[in-house]
DNA sequence: TAAAACCATGGAGTTGAGTCAACGGTTTTC
DNA sequence: GAAAACCGTTGACTCAACTCCATGGTTTTA
């Protein structure tokens, strides 16, 4: 798949995909025997780009997410990577309860406003 | 209660406060009578400064939590308000579920790398 | 086969959210 | 009554994560 289609897939612009790709997130491989330096992505591109999506949600910077998708490859008895994996389960775990935490104040304060006396005019 | 002391309780840098109040984000009043032009915080400033801490967790920005804190003081049948609330709401609500998501995919990928065979060597 | 649509690279620019440094005035403490 | 510890402002700087632009090559389509 071209850098275009999966732009229309994922809902990235072409630049985030190319800057994803500078930044060592994504990989694309040479269409075997192509001629030109078109980019071209396999189907598991977009699930990397959904792993990132939600990442990116649960707060993580690129570089962390970077970090991440190399564990999820080659895994096999690492120390560090244990150690990352729970620093980044705490962390995701309190920014948690933080969100709830928040919508809740945010949905307070929405039946506060219904609630409010309407006021004279 | 002066900066220095708002920023050891709440954990945050004098810049970071004052950056906070130039975007509106929190409020000074100098304390009456005073001959320098030291910024004085209320308790209540504390409170401010933990809602925008959850709201900052929860994926807004601090332009969002600028017109939210608003919402939070006057209310009274306020549509644009509702409608941004709702906005906001809907938007909190999807990154909790991306963030679950995320976090689901962390702890799976720590047993596989606990499971994972030891290498020989 | 020409126009439209796509792709590449390199480098500059933007935005959000701080952070730092310089310089000088106040307060507190020894 | 100094020194240390605060505080103020202004303006430049950083960093992450994009985004845009210029220039030029390739593919697809009418």
């Amino acid at each position: 798949m071209r850098i275009g289609d999966l732009a229309r897939k994922s809902g990235l612009s072409r630049d985030t995909l190319r800057f994803y790709e500078r930044s060592g997130l994504i990989h694309s491989t040479p269409e075997p025997g192509a001629t030109n330096s078109y980019r071209n992505y396999s189907d598991d591109t977009m699930m990397t780009l959904e792993i990132i999506a939600e990442a990116r949600a649960a707060g993580m910077t690129l570089a962390d997410v970077t970090v991440f998708l190399g564990q999820l490859g080659a895994a096999g008895d690492d120390l560090d990577g244990e150690a990352f994996l729970n620093a980044k389960i705490a962390e995701v775990e309190a920014r948690l309860r933080q969100t709830r935490q928040f919508l809740r104040t945010l949905r307070q304060t929405k039946t506060a406003l219904l609630r409010a006396p309407k006021t004279l005019d």
